[in-house]
DNA sequence: CGCGGAGACCTTTTT
DNA sequence: GGTCTCCGCG
């Protein structure tokens, strides 16, 4: 093996996170520090120094991300890191837990849900319970939410019902019956949410020392990325799997916490010299990607926030030109600004996809869109609905679902309601018949099940065991979507919907997707895991990157960063968004979620506010520019001091 | 009992 | 724009 020539490529703050020794490290990293960097050339000196990659644990926050570090570690140090175990805590939880699901109750086939599948599953609980609809009792997602939180932060029902949705105390009962019969039926269906993934992950530790003693032993190293937004499980499972060697890095930014609405705890990166109080300690503050100005601006916005790690970052490049401020009239006019600034970047020789445009949530960009398309500029947006959350993907794949788990309640309804004649009221009936079998799928060919939910229904019946018999010799996925769509879902989707050609090639795509799995046990759990599947293509093939600009969230933007960034939707309102700052904290993650965007962008930073707000149909509402832009230009204040220049926009 | 149409309502962020 | 609910028809 060729050795890296570590001072080529690493300073001297990067160099000390990467060549000090065993034992905990903790790295507290500004943006744009080259803490992920640091972290790739962790893992790949460590290979070097003879550690067998199928004894490493990578956890990053999205899958995509370990992905991406993974190439480049194979490609520094050439060697085969199929052994290595990388990806989400979810799909680490998720690939654990398949060895050993039966000692918590569960079947090995269990499949994942998502959170369409776990609402309705919440609604069904809530009628089978006979709770009274009449009153104000929550409907299923805000349940679903409750249940989710008390799940991810180790709560009780009780304490977040009161915290969050004090008006729903009343019900409190009821609420608590759910959540237990939720946790039931799950067993049942032989199904885990999204949540059960971490909590029976740590269950299994917590309560099966030989489990622990098999992947603490395994894992002799545990290297975590974006440890700031980690919650008190995901922070309990490494504490549990690094308990004996203590080969423990973790790196992160508190500043860059935005993930507390799903029960991302930054204490644990704050806490985390107490709980290892022979950590090496090691802070990132240089800044490689951003010009000064961007990040002067940066720094006097987070320091807002009290509750933090003081630090302050520090830029390497030179200077550049300021922020820019750009008071729109509305959506429109905004839309207008940023597609004209685009086409002139795009004269001086940009290209697109260095450009990307940043908001709070999806709906804020939909006029941006329309006058994309209309303008011809190409984008990519990375948020909206996800892949498999689309209604053709997940009719296709649930009976995917059914094959592997028959159990699987959820997916035999959604499956039956396909067929004409069948709705909820009969596929409930066919339910009933078809878990009473010893062998659902077997049992399909004969009369009883034709006939078992009346006669409406036998014409459906009859063409879902014909569709039913022509994929289940099939062992491949792509063949069981052929399968699904020549025996009459492609008739279907056409009749229901109007880009039926758009649907049919999702599902191409899809299939050439499931070409990378042996299993479709696999590949399902997978799917379920997974965001979206251009991204994952993406990272293969950065090579032939199409030339587009970028939508997204800031959530989504996380760890990414573009030459230019507009940041739309600089409004009171929209950020901080209302609604958010009604929960505790919710300034202060607010205002690290401006950070994030703000730190995204290496050169230019465009801050775009909209005056007027339409609201549901004539209704118009006046909107300040947002508090964190105000923050940074006091009244009294010269506009010299300003950290940005305001933009006077063209009307015509 | 299924289903289509009409209308109301709301839309945070995600693995 | 999507989802949920209600209503009336077959």
């Amino acid at each position: 093996m060729e050795m890296i020539d570590y001072e080529e490529h690493l300073n001297a703050e990067q160099l000390g996170v990467v060549t000090s020794g065993e034992g905990p490290i903790l790295v507290i990293a500004g943006a744009g520090s080259g803490k992920t960097r640091a972290l790739t050339y962790r893992v790949a000196r460590l290979i070097e120094s003879g550690v067998n990659p199928g004894r490493i644990l990578l956890a990053t926050f999205t899958n995509k991300a370990a992905h991406s570090m993974l190439s480049r570690v194979e490609s520094l140090v050439d060697v085969d890191l199929g052994g290595i175990w990388g990806g989400t805590f979810h799909h680490v939880g998720n690939r654990i837990l398949r060895r050993h699901a039966p000692l918590l109750g569960y079947e090995n086939n269990y499949t994942i849900i998502d959170d369409g599948d776990s609402k309705q599953l919440i609604n069904t609980s809530i009628t089978e319970l006979g709770i009274t609809k009449s009153e104000r009792f929550p409907k299923g997602n805000i349940l679903g939410a409750i249940i989710s939180l008390s799940a991810n932060t180790k709560k009780s029902i009780e304490d977040v019902v009161l915290q969050k949705y004090p008006y729903f105390f009343t019900f409190i009962t009821d609420i608590l019956k759910v959540a237990l019969r939720y946790r039931i039926r799950k067993k049942e269906l032989n199904v885990m949410d999204f949540d059960d993934l971490l909590c029976n992950w740590e269950e299994l530790l917590s309560n099966f020392p030989d489990v622990l003693d098999l992947y603490a032993e395994r894992f002799l190293h545990i290297l975590v990325d974006e440890y700031q937004d980690t919650n008190i499980i995901q922070a309990k499972i490494l504490d549990l799997l690094a308990g004996t060697h203590r080969n423990l890095m973790v790196v992160g930014d508190d500043s860059q916490s935005i993930y507390s609405f799903r029960g991302a705890d930054f204490t644990n990166i704050i806490r985390f010299p107490e709980k290892y109080p022979d950590a090496h300690i090691f802070k990132l503050e240089m800044n490689y990607r951003s010009t000064s100005e961007i990040l002067h601006l940066a720094n006097m916005s987070i320091v807002n926030n009290v509750k933090q790690f003081q630090k302050e970052l520090r830029a390497v490049r030179g200077e550049g030109i300021r922020p820019v401020f750009v008071p729109t009239r509305d959506v429109i006019q905004q839309a207008d600004f940023v597609v004209q600034r685009i086409n002139e970047l795009i004269d001086e020789g940009i290209l697109y996809h260095e450009i990307a445009v940043l908001y709070r949530a999806h709906f804020h960009s939909m006029e941006l869109q329309m006058e994309l398309v209309r303008r011809g500029i190409p984008f990519e947006i990375r948020s909206g609905i996800r892949f498999f959350e689309q209604a053709h993907i997940k009719d296709v794949t649930a009976f995917m679902r059914l094959i592997v788990n028959p159990l699987d309640e959820l997916a035999w309804k959604r499956v039956l309601m396909l067929y004409h004649k069948i709705g909820q009221v009969t596929a409930q009936k066919i339910w009933l018949f078809i878990s009473k079998q010893a062998d659902p799928l077997s049992t399909m060919f004969s009369e009883d099940f034709i006939n078992c939910a009346g006669r409406g229904a036998v014409p459906g019946l009859t063409r879902f065991r014909n569709t039913l018999k022509g994929i289940l010799d099939f062992a491949d996925t792509a063949e069981i979507i052929q399968g699904v769509l020549a025996s009459g879902y492609r008739e279907y989707l056409q009749e229901k919907y109007q880009d039926t050609s758009s649907r049919e090639e999702d599902l191409r795509q899809l299939a050439n997707f499931s070409l990378k799995f042996d299993s479709l046990p696999d590949f399902l759990s997978d799917l379920a895991l997974l965001t979206n599947i251009t991204e994952e293509t993406e990272t293969r093939g950065l090579r032939d990157r199409e030339e587009k600009i970028v939508l997204t969230t800031i959530h989504q933007a996380k760890g990414l960063e573009w030459s230019v960034v507009f940041m739309i939707g600089c409004s009171e309102g929209k950020i901080p968004l209302a609604r958010a700052l009604k929960e505790p904290g919710g300034e202060d993650e607010e205002r690290r979620l401006f950070y994030v965007a703000t730190t995204r962008a290496k050169d230019q930073l465009y801050f775009c506010h909209t005056a007027v707000d339409f609201v549901k149909g004539m209704k118009r509402k006046l909107l300040n520019p947002s508090r964190f832009i105000k923050e940074l230009a006091p009244s009294h204040a010269d506009p010299d001091e300003f950290p940005f220049d305001q933009w006077v926009v063209d009307e015509h």
